[in-house]
DNA sequence: CAAAGGGCTTGATGTTCATCAAGTGAACGA
DNA sequence: TCGTTCACTTGATGAACATCAAGCCCTTTG
């Protein structure tokens, strides 16, 4: 499948290509194609190896983990995400499984030739290096907000966060399925019905996917949020990487203006 | 402080600026300087601003997390191995504290200088993603480890870790306080003790901080490792990185040989 | 429309784990 | 040498969590 231009246009506008010359993109992008993935495919498998870059464009995608019997989602991203960086930068095989969500539009970029491109532009390989740190210091946060609390508490705080994140308005709805988030907060889908049954006494209600935060100050009393763990940016209008997210706030003086 | 060459010459040999230039490498050293420091300092305390990439060259140091009055390790570093890069890179607040288990020799490169650096050598961003890269990785690799297995399942497959990596004798000695092997396995000391008492039935003896795996093939029978989550790698002679401990085995036909 | 399936919930039960409390043993200092 | 201290251990108890089982509700399908 070759690449729409308009789908192009999204790619080049990834921090992870900001500064890079349009002749470095050309030959980042030369092997490329687009796909598009029905819900519930797995695009990779855990120990596979990775040859590719992803890009999702469209769509949702978890990322799992799994030993014995046993699975646990690691991540659930959005548009527009790249994933298994790490694994491309080193040649390495993935340490995750990946799989859609939804319908997803998902490009993948030569591994090959984005590392060549980053030995010879600084700019993509500093941006590529951004893009890692962000990363790595999301896993920070989900690592201590495993460790750390309890699962109720890590319920509230997402609730917390997603509420943010989704523009404020005290109801919103759930981005995907209570068992993936079940999950993805490291608890079974039985506890996570039970969970969300405690934090009703907090002033959390449910009707299906939609939840309505009543009483913020409460939720918040209980969940006891702080940035070193909890990123609560919100989603802003262009495409993000996870570098943009952990820069936030921007701290007076340094790092780049808005 | 100022830096002896001997030490110069160890952080050179970091597979950080392995590939870059004299003249890059004296400008990110420039206004290094090493310092030492007795057991139990707070070199950075969760939340402080990073302006310094540190260089752990002699001694023991410990990162941790905290919330809510509990606290957690979120590892335990040895020479020669560098932290907060992810911090320095984006010039954003740490998420960790760190503090020194043992006396610790520690050199502190300056943040901004590296950032500038990276920006004009490709070789050297390059290998900063590296690093980040093996970070990452080694954080998804205790992820899948907390959130997959039991405590006696973690403590068995750390014990046979630890074991390939000090040479592979049946007869080691744990390489910090059991109490810090407690927060790093995400356990109370007392229910690592109960693990180790545990895990007596599956042939593991212990003296102190001695310990004998006197079954190897019935330990492993419950520990099940897997290259998924559980690095082997052994420790090398010279200064490896973050990087290449998790380009082991080196897959045939790629990657650097050797 | 009826049946079937799947996601979610609820209850009962057992396991895992943390907490509290007390005791042991070794290193250290007066 | 005798306390003191501190890491570690061991036991008792309770909280958190997983598992098993059943039922509900909504959607899908014949």
């Amino acid at each position: 499948m070759p690449m729409r231009p308009a789908d192009l246009e999204r790619v080049r506008a990834l921090p992870l290509f900001a500064e890079c010359s349009d002749a470095v993109f050309r030959d980042v992008t030369a092997g490329a194609f687009l796909q598009r993935f029905p819900p519930g495919t797995t695009l990779l498998l855990e120990g596979d190896r990775v040859d590719f870059l992803y890009v999702l464009l469209d769509g949702i995608v978890e990322l799992e983990g799994t030993w014995n019997d046993k699975e646990t989602t690691l991540s659930v991203l959005r548009p527009v995400s790249t994933f298994i960086l790490a694994a491309v930068v080193l040649d390495a095989d993935g340490l995750m499984s990946a799989r859609t969500l939804e319908r997803s539009d998902i490009l993948m970029l030569s591994g090959e030739a984005l590392r060549r491109a980053m030995k010879s532009d600084p700019g993509l390989a500093f941006a590529v290096a951004e893009e890692l740190s962000g990363c790595y210091r999301g896993l920070v946060r989900t690592l201590k907000n495993q460790k750390l609390r309890g699962g109720v508490e890590r319920l509230a705080n997402y609730l917390i966060t997603q509420k943010i994140r989704l523009g404020g308005e005290p109801t919103f709805t759930l981005p995907h399925e209570k068992r993936v988030l079940a999950s993805l907060l490291g608890m079974t889908p039985e506890n996570l019905s039970r969970a969300f049954a405690t934090l009703a006494d907090y002033g959390v209600q449910t009707k299906g996917a939609e939840v309505t935060i009543g009483r913020p100050a409460v939720l918040e009393r209980l969940a006891k949020p702080t940035p070193l763990i909890d990123n609560h940016q919100p989603v802003r209008g262009g495409p993000t990487g996870k570098a943009q997210r952990e820069r936030w706030p921007a701290p007076a003086g340094r790092g780049e203006a808005a």
